[in-house]
DNA sequence: CCAACATATATTGGTTGTCAATATATGCGC
DNA sequence: GCGCATATATTGACAACCAATATATGTTGG
């Protein structure tokens, strides 16, 4: 699999917790980010489209709610170790990074 | 500050050991990255350009080291300060999937 | 009542960082 | 002398993202 970035994570990462439709999924990638990431459309939409591409995520059902059409969208087992091995490679970078981070405070001190 | 990809965050991250030159920043972000991530020469000469002008990275001296330029660089207090904001966001991001992977496995085991 | 705003999906054009490939040159080992 | 590690550099292509715009419905406030 190769480079996933923030927005794409954030996206599965929203996903893990069930369903969404593509709106949802902006609301909830911005209170998980502390507002720091509010996904655009252009960004969502061919986000959703790649992923269901690439088989991680799959268009579930569609419904339509007050008027407006939802479409709904689920992890695929694919997505959800995807997910993992995504989460894993980002604590290890973190890891590092905080190790080397440490090792450098004390010359400054 | 705009994304960090990974590439240009191990650059960073290696950079904070000490001053490097190019070869040797490809040699130590594949040990970094138990040999996940090799950089290719267009990608590291390009990300440390960048990273100059931005002001995060500065080009220390030249050595002549067995008949071969050696470009040495070293990073910025600014540059400093962008790892730690960027490994804050990546542990940040690691901790909060991993919640949501957490309270994934019950419903499937 | 209508204007502004939230909801909801979609497309288009531009930017950016990376990959892939190629280039040049030196030192070392076989 | 040939290949390999060392060392820097450039070029073209691609993938994901941002910015902007578009369309349409429901809700809220003046």
């Amino acid at each position: 699999m190769a480079e996933m970035r923030e927005p794409t994570f954030l996206v599965l990462t929203v996903l893990a917790d069930g369903p969404r439709h593509g709106y949802g999924i902006i609301r909830d990638v911005a209170e998980l980010s502390g507002d720091r990431v509010k996904l655009l459309p252009g960004t969502l939409y061919a986000a959703l489209d790649r992923l269901v591409a690439q088989g991680l995520v799959e268009h579930v059902r569609d419904e339509i709610a007050e008027g407006r059409l939802r479409r709904y969208y689920s992890l695929t087992g694919a997505g959800l170790e995807a997910l993992r091995a995504e989460t894993a490679r980002l604590r290890q970078l973190a890891t590092v990074a905080e190790a080397r981070l440490r090792a450098v405070n004390p010359r400054l001190a």
